[in-house]
DNA sequence: CTATTTATGTTCGACTATCGGATAAATACG
DNA sequence: CGTATTTATCCGATAGTCGAACATAAATAG
């Protein structure tokens, strides 16, 4: 509804205060009214405010700017650790959980080995609030000090309400389950498809801190992809991520794992990279997980080695990548492409081809106008992806929250 | 920067209660406060101010509402004569202007054909303004009372800065025509891409009202789309449109316009049709667009009265979009996609394999969760379009137009 | 060493737009 | 004809902003 009170202005006024603090911080009253164009009494009130909840705090150290004439001004900072962020993130073998402060720099964290996710949404549930509330005590502070708790979990996961509707791990019924660990730890929590969480990382600490609009293409086991647009993570109408993994670039192409054929993740995958040295080795496909990951480092390994089927496979991977998404660059029309992923070990042989087909397959009016970013991959992103969840969450501008209008009420 | 402040309220609680107003018309006061849930108070100051400008009005016939005790209630509606908008679109061959009201009502229109656009921006924005004052004059009404003008021009248009980047029009080179038709009329103009024009037309007064994230599609002399998203139409990061038309399907497919390969133009676009139409009938290609149109006729014609062959040719082009459809419904999860277009004449022969094929290439977990409604094209969208683009920037939601925060401004 | 200049931060009163409660208006129902 | 009921307005209270004046503290000029 958002209707316009004092209330609603206040918001505003101490989320923009906030805001200038943390990204310009050590900075001083006037300095934040220069940014914000607000009043010298308001920011005064509204520091105050913040001071008093220690949200903020005076700078020790006085470093005093270069020309210093004048009234010495008070230096405030954020309080990195006036709360705490917990991400947890679910892979296929592993629940890995990390404890961050409002910077997203790491307090503990805690990897917790799963053979068997056949224990249904309830036992996972639980197998991750243990796996939390260790690393919490890892941390050496407590529930009541946590401000969130943000998850990641693979599959199809409508985050606005909460639900995983698809997922490799919790199953192919609908699960509730951000609010199963809500009610288990009583703190308010999030939850992100995998890709979007790389997204959030890459937009708060990464590549994307300076552009408002980019994409993030994720090669993996799967390839995945989020779209930041304005200040927000993209979901579709249905709430779930977008699929660039499973667009059709080759009518005619290979099968790929969601039954279809031609996908982007049917060439440019691990498995599907994979399948196809072994295919041209005339050895038969392997579905192991872990024999997959071993036999993707050895293909690479061959392939740096000189081997020239295998120099040419990631060639012809990288030109499948480059026109996929030059289709997405046509339709989306980024600022930024952020290409990242374990399945980029092999970037430099896949590069060269994938530069060329997208620049061969992009709009001329489009043509040169977006970047493409290669961004290595460190197992940090998932905390970090997490932990930006929970601020997104946290530092969400007050006008956007609430911005169900009157129409849509209806 | 949106700093908050008594004004920002002010705004914020206005476009509320005009836009309540707008939409459940006749309505009174107390129902406002229902819908909103701002104050009695509040709602008796807004609308007094709105009275007084002549905004909104008293509605005449009092029809009482079914239970109707106590004091009768003073109907309010909105006066769509309190100001007046102007639409021009410009395509190959014509120039079209309409005079509506701010329900879109035409009031007057002007089309004026153009044999010969090579004559220079500046010639091309005379002969448009020349065209706009005809039809104010017919409309019988002045520059004065004109709320603004909404330009569709095709090609490439970034819609925030009014530059024309490439267009089949305005040429190659950046002409910033929104400022040149500004300059010449002295009224907020407003500029678009014409797809775009259709998607806002649809948004207003089509099959896009009651949804809040839908695609639409034109199928024409090109392939065209717009992306409606919360309450605003996406451009993408360079301000520009997205290009559904030249995603490829097929990279051994047909030439197409743009000088690649397999786009969906290639495949659905008029021109595509005809050619390979002809190219079945062993006849060489035309060029000419009126050629084309009439050529186009006669093809459905021929299909419809049983042309195993060009039956064929349809039910083939309703796969091809059906796949590139389904590319957009895996990529961007909209709640509806809209196909539109003079393209569309033959959408019967066209429907049954589309939907097949958009059903075999969309993903399990979207099946059938995105609506798709055809939706016939008539001559008005283009002056709803221009008239939906000024209303869009008339109602804009005052915490939107602001979007800027202190990030951002560094 | 003192006076002036300059930048910062606080105090005070004015302003504005909201809201809730009391009041007034106008009609249906019993 | 009085009472209940719904709608709209009047009035005082409240909350948050802003500008002007004031207080503070340091650099600089004489």
């Amino acid at each position: 509804m958002l209707a316009g009170d004092t209330e609603l202005v206040r918001a505003i006024n101490r989320y923009q205060v906030l805001h200038a603090i943390r990204r310009f911080e050590p900075v001083c009253r006037a300095e934040i009214g220069r940014h914000t164009g607000l009043g010298r009494t308001t920011i005064s009130a509204i520091t105050a405010s913040l001071l008093g909840e220690d949200v903020i705090r005076y700078d020790q150290g006085e470093p005093r700017g270069v020309s210093a004439r004048g009234r010495p001004r008070e230096l405030l900072r954020m309080n990195p650790n006036f709360a705490y962020v917990v991400g947890a993130k679910l892979s296929m073998h592993q629940i890995s959980v990390a404890v961050t402060n409002l910077r997203a720099e790491p307090l503990a964290s805690v990897v917790v080995p799963v053979r068997n996710w056949a224990v249904g949404p309830d036992g996972i549930a639980n197998m991750v609030e243990d796996a939390i509330r260790a690393a919490i005590v890892k941390a050496g502070t407590d529930l009541t000090r946590i401000a969130g708790v943000g998850l990641g979990v693979p599959g199809f996961v409508d985050s606005v309400t909460g639900v995983s509707q698809w997922s490799p791990i919790l199953g192919e019924q609908p699960v509730p389950f951000t609010e199963m660990m809500r009610a288990r730890l009583g703190v308010m929590t999030l939850i992100e498809n995998d890709a979007n969480l790389v997204t959030l990382a890459e937009r708060w600490f990464g590549c994307g801190q300076d552009v408002e609009n980019f994409v993030v293409v994720t090669v993996e086991g799967g390839v995945g992809m989020g779209h930041f647009i304005h200040g927000d993570l993209y979901h579709g109408h249905h709430g779930m991520g977008t699929e660039f993994g499973h667009i059709k670039i080759d009518r005619h192409g290979p099968p790929c794992r969601c039954g279809q054929n031609g996908c982007v993740e049917a060439f440019a995958a691990d498995y599907a990279i994979l399948r196809e040295a072994r295919n041209l080795a005339g050895l038969p496909p392997v579905h192991d997980e872990i024999a997959i990951e071993l036999g993707m480092r050895d293909v690479t390994r061959r392939a740096r080695a000189g081997d020239p089927a295998l120099v040419d496979l990631f060639r012809r991977v990288g030109e499948t990548l480059g026109l996929g998404i030059a289709n997405l660059v046509n339709l989306l029309d980024p600022g930024r492409v952020i290409l990242t992923g374990a399945g980029l070990r092999a970037a430099d042989l896949i590069e060269p081809a994938l530069r060329e087909a997208l620049a061969a397959n992009s709009l001329s009016v489009l043509k040169g106008r977006c970047e493409l970013v290669f961004h290595t991959w460190t197992d940090e992103v998932w905390a970090r992806g997490s932990a930006a969840l929970v601020l997104q969450g946290l530092y969400r501008e007050p006008w956007r929250g609430a911005t169900r209008v009157v129409s849509e009420v209806v």
